[in-house]
DNA sequence: ACAAAAGTGTTGTTCCTACACCCATGA
DNA sequence: TCATGGGTGTAGGAACAACACTTTTGT
């Protein structure tokens, strides 16, 4: 059944760049490409935007079918839109980026038949159409969104250590913070809750924090700026 | 000549948030309406994307068709696409800001045939189409934007005192500066080019500045970060 | 006892904040 | 001489930066 139009039109797609945060690395989940163009390379999940369907309820879709995942930290980027980015006609790509934490969502990466896999960022494949530039983006906007916004939390469990809320900024941040100061710095913001010890290790059992998301709120809106800038 | 499809697709539309500083108010740039829907109503300038043209390159044309301006800041800000948007039919809509002097350029406010004027923020007539979703959205990301790049500038004459500076902050982020400390502040960022004093005034003439763009860039290469937060 | 990571004390320096004051100009 | 903005001095306190040290656990 076909569609006609006046004037002709570009297709709009969505395209989602999810980070996840495991025991090492800061990952980001490709798709393998069944079909052509591009087949066999990797790619962002995405796919077309349904004619009566939200753009932002498309990307969950998208999330979802490729995580099972969907309270998690999601929010859209940027769109892509140059005519040639796409060697099938003029796509208009609306990307979305997502933040979930591996450990508590042990996400399968692949509910259907496609190959789906989980990528460090240091050590990508190629990748299909202009997503490395989507990728490269998006990197930019986590990095300079985490500094000023408590993005951090959503990639870590409910319950972690300053240790882990530490390493998990150096990573995206790619420097080396000062502890004493980093742990000052995070606790006289007042936005972590304690939730007890660790147990089981090999050291000193750290204290366990979960974020405060109320309090933030609270604070957020007497005009309190939450900001990570430290000594590199 | 028809162009038809296997499936249904949405037209893509940009629409463009022009902010302008005149001596008074910070300003947005408005169309009325000529045609149905929303007829006679007050919209931002925009239109829809050519098939071979690029989503930028479509909202500087607007830009530069209701302004006569080319070289000012301009970035994307969001994509509005919700299904039901546009009574014609399914619209996605890129929007774009930019931020102009209105002191330097001119701006006849309307090239062609359409009535276009200028508009302060606190006094606005009501928006067709989500038109006044998209303006929130872009007065949000300017107030945000504004505290950590130096966009301000973007707003002002090429040369420009302190005070004037100090007001446009003021305007925009809706709160009294301390004018001591904000010139401290600025100063001390040293992305400031001294361009002579003022003549003619009734007061003590102001040192007028320019702002030292490649300065800048090489200040915030080595990890300088602008900022402008301050008692409020 | 040792390794490993958690967690603390402290100090000099820089930046923030607040307030009061002086300066140069045209009318 | 006055009104009007421009521009400065300074002092107390908060936050930053740097470094060394103590603590608690499992092995």
């Amino acid at each position: 059944m076909p569609y006609t139009y006046d004037y002709p039109r570009p297709s709009v797609a969505v395209d989602c760049v999810i980070f996840g945060l495991d025991k090492t690395d800061l990952k980001i989940l490709l798709i393998q490409r069944g079909g052509e163009p591009f087949k066999n390379a990797w790619a962002l999940p995405g796919g077309f935007v349904d004619i009566d369907e939200s753009l932002e309820a498309a990307a969950l879709r998208e999330l979802e079918e490729e995580t099972g995942v969907k309270d998690v930290f999601f929010e859209q980027l940027f769109t892509f839109g140059n005519p040639g980015r796409d060697p099938r006609g003029r796509v208009i790509s609306v990307a979305y980026y997502a933040l979930v934490n591996l450990d508590e969502h042990p996400v399968q990466a692949a509910s259907d038949a496609k190959n789906a896999a989980w990528f460090p960022l240091n050590d990508l494949p190629e990748l299909a159409f202009d997503h490395d530039k989507i990728l490269k983006s998006a990197i930019n906007r986590l990095e300079s969104k985490v500094r000023y916004q408590p993005l951090g939390f959503e990639l870590l469990p409910e319950k972690f250590t300053l240790g882990q809320l530490q390493e998990l900024y150096e990573k995206i941040l790619g420097t080396t913070l000062n502890k004493r100061n980093f742990r000052t710095k995070v606790l006289k913001m007042n936005i972590l809750k304690e939730m007890g010890k660790q147990t089981d290790v090999a050291h000193r059992p750290a204290t366990l924090y979960s974020f405060d998301h109320e309090e933030y709120q609270k604070l957020a809106k007497e005009g309190f700026i939450f900001e990570i800038t430290m000594n590199r």
